[in-house]
DNA sequence: AATCTATACATCGTATTGCTATGTGTCAAG
DNA sequence: CTTGACACATAGCAATACGATGTATAGATT
């Protein structure tokens, strides 16, 4: 999977993931990985700071936590963000459409 | 559309759009427009640099003429070319599908 | 005991890319 | 003679995914 594909989806692919139950960074990766069948494999380099960008947007909320000797941070969706997820499926409808219109 | 959505995935649709018949760029915006019922209509700014950037990597070649005053650079697809947009195509199947059992 | 693997988070720097704004110039219509 | 469509070009900007690197704990392996 070329790199730039994903611009501009992430954000909604992570908000998707955190519509059904709160989750950690690792798990997020880990939930995407599988729901995609490998397909999306998320560096660290762009989950954490996708989730930043996220809570700055105030579309997740994120608390600490400590469990078994790792700190971890858990991220659940805010109703802006609900909101926000409804738009992107929204988005993404119009847009696979259009793409297969012209690929096709 | 949001502007990130389209990242990545325009270099495809301007093969794909030229797959069929050579075209310099103000058709081929024309067309994809069309093709897409209105939804990518690309500004100059994005259009004119794509195609630079697809002839410096090879995929398309291009050729001035003039027709009635106006000067135009007619882009064709190069073999290369061709060979890019089969695996454009093949990886929008994958995104999508991925994208799809992440979003639903 | 030491090393490896998985878990867990963070950030700097980079490359890519689409868009805005602006500029050049032709031609037909009003 | 001004507006709009046609036709191309590029400088500068903003957004974002990624690679590399660093910190730290826990369990399994050697």
């Amino acid at each position: 999977m070329r790199a730039e594909a994903l611009k501009g989806h992430l954000d909604g692919l992570i908000l998707a993931t955190l519509a059904n139950r709160p989750a950690h960074g690792y798990a997020i990766a880990q939930t995407l990985r599988e729901r995609s069948d490998g397909a999306f494999d998320l560096p660290e380099g762009t989950l954490y700071p996708a989730l930043h960008r996220l809570e700055r947007a105030g579309l997740i909320s994120s608390e600490w936590s400590t469990e078994a000797g790792r700190r971890r941070r858990t991220y659940s969706l805010t109703r802006s963000g609900g909101r926000a997820l409804g738009e992107r499926r929204h988005e993404w409808k119009l847009f696979a459409t259009a793409v297969e219109a012209v690929l096709a």
